[in-house]
DNA sequence: CGCCTTATTTTCCACTGTCAATGAAAGAGG
DNA sequence: CCTCTTTCATTGACAGTGGAAAATAAGGCG
């Protein structure tokens, strides 16, 4: 629907041209036989495939790229130029929206945070509006013309149909997110659970580049997990998966809002943290801010209530490992602040609890910048517009 | 019989044809229409893929199938012939073999099983041998060749090596066993995990046709677990996956071999509810059966102990469904025969743990014949057959 | 018997990606 | 300085695939 000009279109029509793309996405300057290698294609379909890319501009040949024994012909790299599109990316929480204005390559160039105020889909998608409409702007001041957006959103997301089913911090039921978005500014749109988003941007721009098999943790206000299997995200039958918080972790631990007791998100989000220090220390700490900073401070009540959240964290991700066989488990989320306090605990934790070959899953913390969020927003609608 | 094509030849050589072949042979007798509708491919394609695999006599045309709406050019039904091709299938333990002879439906035809005298590949080979050959004879009584054999071992096993890597029972390390037996039988040998075997029969031949997530849990000796994700079967980045025996699902439970505490495994093992059984009731049971007998009997220590390993099974497919979201769950092995013991605890356990849309995955149990893992060995054989 | 409907087959045909040969761009060696 | 060697990239012919559309088949129906 929005305006499909010479500019906005992507010249990767057949499936091959779209994977030597990705490929050359992901795995930074590349050359033509590399890439082809990688791809599993002749060094022929990639002449082929990069040319028209080239000639759109987003490709380029890279002389400056890394240098190898020189003999024979000197190999010419290509790499994506990040600076051709921009692309826009929202992630919406219960009390504000964050936004930013990346490259093609992810990159972020603007960041902006806006609170909501209220939380309905009326009240909300005007504010969606602005804030893209903001990110427009400034995108002018680059030249470039932004080629998507994509919104992240905690709940049960369906990307296929663009839709919200189920969010629980908005209070949103069967929102068709992406149609009203696209209305409202324009773009192509795209919708997706915000730990899935994130797990995207690890495997096409992060940690998770050239593994079939990972998964993304996240330890903040909750628990969560974004799965790679067979080189794709795992979205479950219902359109829901990697609900690693209420793997129970800690026998006869405290109870859990689910029912149940010892859960991991009932030992190791921000919330269990922050009360359970109050209730060792005596402290009236009232957020995981105040807690950190009260362990830090070296209370040993406190420090202790980290230690148990890092060895429950451990357990956990040891079951992913046991049910999956990961390649590498990438911890990241805003707990994360406090990960010199259970570094420790976890990897222990981890190596006593993953079994056999499990325990070869390579563990890897990741910082997570506030804008990362909506970064992942912005790597699913840049997905979209690879074409994959 | 038009032979053609020497008999070993399977003919289907793009992807396409292999695909259609899968599409009839999982899903019963289909019309070309609909065959390529499920396939995702024009009629015209299945027209041709289908005519070479009926000259082959691996498809054949079945008028007799179902009957629709009588107007226009009635349809013309294709349904694999079963009984074109044989396949032998083998499961080793600890102190037997189990073979199966089956047809290219994975039908069985014949079961066998022997005793082993010993452990090592050198003590094991000669009895393959053996057994196998006693199949091939069984095999010349239907007139047709047997064209792949597939073992299944438990451990880590590296399918696409052939190799055994490790595994507990024969405690064998990287032994080469594809081969090995490949030289011994003149077959081609497929050698995988018991537990992803039996989980490739579901999915081609059982309870997860159609299905593009789901997972087996077996119950018995041990907890075991397979798993399907985006239509294949996981391995995991080091050829291990579906560790499920060690997810702590008791508080404070008995320990475990492994060195935790409450690991599925050590609550709902055979060993781990025979040994309860005896501690709970004094009764001097010494296996499965005896226990079983004992519950049946009415003994309510006994019948309580079920109970227990029922919640905690339940309660270990919930993590997976929760951290997958699998449309269906399969509940199968030796331990079922106790099923009625705990049905109701598993469904309980599981809906009070299930998180969310998690709660929507389907339980369902097929019982286990003491030849099913042979089967499954046997359906490897048939998959590599086929090219997938 | 001609018409209608649906399934299957046939007949091109566009298109993809590979192959093998050729061109290009160095450095090495004489 | 020229030629050889090496490796990367490109080209053009080509074989195969699977699709679209038209033709054909096989009933039932009026």
């Amino acid at each position: 629907m929005p305006s499909t000009s010479p500019a906005g279109t992507f010249p990767a029509h057949t499936p091959a041209a779209s994977q030597i793309f990705t490929t050359v996405l992901t795995h930074g300057p590349l050359t033509r036989q590399e890439a082809a290698r990688r791809a599993g294609l002749s060094p022929a379909a990639v002449t082929k495939a990069v040319r028209p890319l080239i000639e759109a501009g987003f490709l380029v040949e890279d002389a400056g790229a890394e240098v190898r024994p020189a003999v024979g012909r000197p190999a010419n790299p290509v790499r994506v130029d990040g600076g051709r599109a921009l692309f826009a990316g929202l992630k919406a929480t219960g009390d504000e929206l964050i936004g930013v204005l990346t490259d093609l390559c992810c990159r972020i160039r603007v960041a902006r945070r806006v609170p909501l105020p209220g939380r309905t889909p009326s009240e909300v998608l005007p504010v969606v509006a602005d804030l893209v409409r903001e990110l427009l702007t400034e995108a002018e001041g680059f030249g470039v013309r932004v080629l998507g957006l994509g919104i992240a959103v905690a709940g049960d997301v369906d990307r296929t149909a663009g839709t919200v089913r189920r969010s629980p911090f908005l209070d949103w039921r069967d929102v068709p997110l992406a149609g009203l978005a696209a209305e409202a500014t324009g773009l192509p749109v795209t919708v997706d659970n915000d730990v899935r988003a994130l797990t995207v941007a690890e495997q096409w721009f992060g940690d998770g580049v050239g593994l079939a098999d990972f998964a993304v943790v996240t330890v903040g206000a909750g628990i969560g997990c974004g799965l790679v299997v067979h080189g794709r995200v795992v979205s479950g039958a219902h359109g829901v998966a990697g609900e690693i918080g209420h793997v129970p972790v800690v026998p006869d631990g405290p109870p859990c809002h689910c029912g149940d007791r010892g859960c991991l998100e009932a030992v190791a989000s921000d919330a269990a943290i922050t009360a359970r220090v109050r209730e060792v220390t005596g402290v009236p700490v009232v957020d995981a801010a105040d807690a950190l900073a009260l362990a830090r401070q070296g209370n040993a009540g406190a420090r202790a209530v980290y230690a148990r959240a890092g060895e429950a964290i451990g357990r956990g991700i040891a079951t992913v490992a046991n049910l999956l066989g990961p390649e590498r488990v990438i911890i990241s989320g805003e707990g994360l602040a406090a990960y010199d306090l259970f570094a420790g605990q976890i990897r222990d934790a981890f190596a006593a609890a993953a079994f056999g070959s499990a325990a070869r899953c390579e563990i890897r913390t990741r910082p997570l910048p506030f804008e990362e969020w909506a970064r992942g927003a912005a790597a699913t609608a840049i997905q979209s517009f690879v074409g994959r």
